[in-house]
DNA sequence: ACACTACCAGACAGGTCTGTATGGTTCAAC
DNA sequence: GTTGAACCATACAGACCTGTCTGGTAGTGT
């Protein structure tokens, strides 16, 4: 079978028809929502054949996981590759993402509190992948802040996870320029130097 | 014409079918998103006819508007009767509005949050309805900021905007028991009396 | 008695949705 | 050269979508 040859593994290297289907379903997901974009669109604009699109994913619902969880991914990789700074330096540098994504001119709020809005069974694969999400968002913070210093860790993480979607929704909606000054607002008020 | 007839006149006295569509399109929007949610399942639980609807309401986008600016009126409404208190007292019993809805067991977020995520042009008239609420929710909040000698309240409002939208994300898709505590956190940080 | 209004019931058009099935092409391994 | 995987193209089924249309009924004012 040759599944030793790892110059052709197909795990280690995404096939092509896959990787074009998951970035056409990223780009139009998140520019128009997900119920409004159909599979026919989605191989159309991909290039690929259905019967292709179905044999790597079983449904959409697969291929809206696929979509938010390929999000996170790329969050947390981003968060990672953050340099190493004191806590309140990490925070700054972590909710100024929020203004940094905001200023694109495609920006369209939070992918996965949009997705949210469009599913609304709380068990469904869908919203799992959001709860993932958010758990991890909340546990980053928490660790800042405890490393901080901050006597009630957990409930300011909650405030900045809280003043993070709202200052998502803010850039979306309202005036994305006003969300610096917003960060730096915010955070100078919520963390506990009093 | 007999347009001076006040006893039937039926500006002031709204029509039943127009009042079943309303009310079934409001619990069926909220609980399942608006995309998910076709004409057929609304007339039909309404028990009101195709041609009656169309008669109502021009189009399905017709139907969302007036769904989102009765909700505008309805938190409007209960704002205004808010017995008058001084400012804090005030925001705290605003805020506090956040905790008592996501207390019900079919709470599903914020319907204008929720609409915002399926409908991409930001000059649609849903877009333009959700834009007149946030604009009304954050002048409610400056003006009590600013007297309660707030010395930017423009900034201070848009934190409680962004902290009021994360808080219902938070009792949506978390835990809504925390939000109490989150408020009288966030409020407390905040407001600057530093 | 007559007209008018509001309403219900249902058929219809034209399109889109997800998912399946059929058939043909390219290419690499052996 | 043969096999098999991956892929493209397209037709189809069955359901649902919005919006229009026809026709019938009940009540009300004149």
């Amino acid at each position: 079978m040759a599944k030793s040859d790892s110059s052709t593994d197909p795990a280690s290297a995404p096939l092509p028809a896959r990787r074009r289907l998951l970035d056409t379903a990223t780009r139009l997901f998140y520019a128009l929502g997900i119920h409004a974009v159909g599979i026919d669109r989605i191989i159309a604009e991909a290039g690929v054949a259905k019967a292709t699109f179905y044999s790597h994913f079983p449904s959409k619902d697969d291929l809206v996981v696929a979509y938010l969880e390929e999000q996170d991914r790329i969050g947390r990789a981003a968060v990672a590759a953050l340099p190493k700074l004191p806590p309140r330096r990490m925070l700054s540098a972590i909710l100024g993402r929020i203004s940094t994504a905001g200023m694109a001119g495609d920006f369209r709020g939070c992918p996965f509190l949009n997705a949210a809005a469009e599913y609304t069974d709380p068990v469904s694969p869908v919203r799992r992948a959001i709860d993932a999400r958010r758990a991890w968002y909340h546990g980053v913070l928490r660790d800042l802040l405890a490393a901080d210093g901050d006597p009630a860790p957990e409930v300011t993480a909650s405030l900045l996870v809280a003043l993070s979607d709202g200052l998502l929704e803010i850039a979306y909606l309202d005036d994305p320029r006003s969300v610096p000054a917003l960060i730096e607002a915010g955070l100078a008020r919520l963390l506990v130097a009093r």
